[in-house]
DNA sequence: CGCGGTATTGACACTATTCAACATCAGTGG
DNA sequence: CCACTGATGTTGAATAGTGTCAATACCGCG
């Protein structure tokens, strides 16, 4: 009776037991796709949105030379492409990384939704102050901070968001990452992300596998990246 | 009877003679800063939102370093810090570039607002999630664009934003920004700044003058940055 | 078994940074 | 009215940090 969006939705507004069920009730047809594949392909144009449900995916865009720049990475809970709801289109692409569950909202429902229960309106609109926040967060990240802590950062972030997801709090997390993955999100090269990553095997913060890459301590990585959560996740008022 | 905060408000979403009373009434104590003063100073917290509603802005942060990264221009009609609204608190400034009038909105008046005019919410979460693509485009700017056209694509931005703004479509716009607010903006380094500045000057797309940028030819600045207006303003359906 | 994407490593090139010296200008107080 | 001051702009030289290229290794998948 609840998903990862019921419970995203709560972390940044109480509801009741109705809208709880309004919202289970808008993102019950769950659709499926294996890793690296498109939620919303290169070209594609939403109607909607999506909310991702289970596994992570991000969202990206290729630039004029062909380089790819990942903006985002989506967790359990988190909903994307608002933007088409409400009439624009900025041309990002959506897809997964780990095999993913997810549904879509089309426009019409979420009108509906929001315009009947005005506080869903509201915690909407803080989902997406709270990604305007991690988006600024990446500006600064990779506009000022050497490789090193760039990617420690990043790793950082992306392990808090999806322990928060699973409301898991292990001290090892492993990322459905590629070393090319990272370099498209940190804005670097996937050559000198190897060279990153091994400096960062070698004080034991992450090991590496093929296709993911595994971080070993958590609260070690973090501290190491300077890295805090909050503004992330609020202390939970009300 | 109507200011630049409805005049954004209209662009996203059509509202009604009522409405855009109640945000006129809302935006009425104007408080206005000379050029370079803290809107939000350095550790203070806000207890609602800002709208800007003359003059230019930015939103920055110091990081770990020392150094600043600004994360947004804030044009006439942009609100901002509604995070404070809906609870979290992201510990960015604000400061005027140049001279400002701007209001404060509390967070109980806001809250009322939208509670009883959903379609001004609504037309809120839009302009938040404007702001968001412009955010993503600043990321993939400053991850992967090379210094000269990074720079271009940046006054591109803040020429369309502005002449958006005050509904001017000049071919010349005067930026009144520093080679260091503009090196904090890119985040590259003031001397590198003026040596992209002096490619531009012999291109003919800028002029320099001191603690202001002039763009003689912004079309041409435009085409030059590969820049469009797509992701910020909507071709206006309704 | 071979193919294609990924990972690893070295050599080299290049962009942008840093440092430093100096010039310019607006504002300030004498 | 002038000299002083501090922030900004300008220029050159040396350097650091990443990117690019290329060769090789690895491994899951068809």
């Amino acid at each position: 009776m609840s998903n990862a969006f019921v419970r995203r939705l709560e972390g940044v507004e109480r509801l009741s037991k109705i809208e709880r069920q309004a919202i289970v009730e808008i993102t019950k047809s769950v659709q499926k796709a294996g890793a690296r594949r498109p939620i919303l392909g290169e070209g594609q144009r939403s109607v909607g949105a999506h909310v991702i449900l289970s596994g992570l995916a991000c969202r990206y865009r290729i630039l004029e030379d062909g380089s790819r720049q990942i903006t985002d990475f989506l967790v359990p809970g988190d909903l994307c492409e608002c933007e088409h709801i409400v009439g624009a289109d900025s041309g990002y692409s959506i897809a997964t990384l780990s095999p993913c569950s997810y549904t879509h909202i089309d426009h019409p429902s979420l009108a509906a939704l929001t315009e009947k229960y005005p506080r869903i309106g509201r915690a909407l609109w803080s989902l997406t102050l709270i990604n305007e926040g991690v988006l600024r967060e990446w500006l600064a990240n990779v506009g000022r901070r050497p490789a090193v802590r760039r990617v420690a950062y990043l790793m950082s972030e992306l392990c808090f968001r999806l322990q928060n997801a699973e409301t898991l709090r292990p001290s090892s997390c492993a990322l459905p990452l590629t070393q090319i993955d990272l370099a498209d999100a940190t804005a670097l090269s996937s050559v000198h992300i190897n060279r990153v990553l091994g400096r960062l095997r070698e004080k034991r913060l992450v090991s590496l596998q093929r296709r993911s890459i595994i971080v070993k301590d958590t609260e070690g990585l973090m501290s190491f990246a300077e890295f805090s959560g909050n503004y992330i996740q609020r202390s939970h008022g009300g």
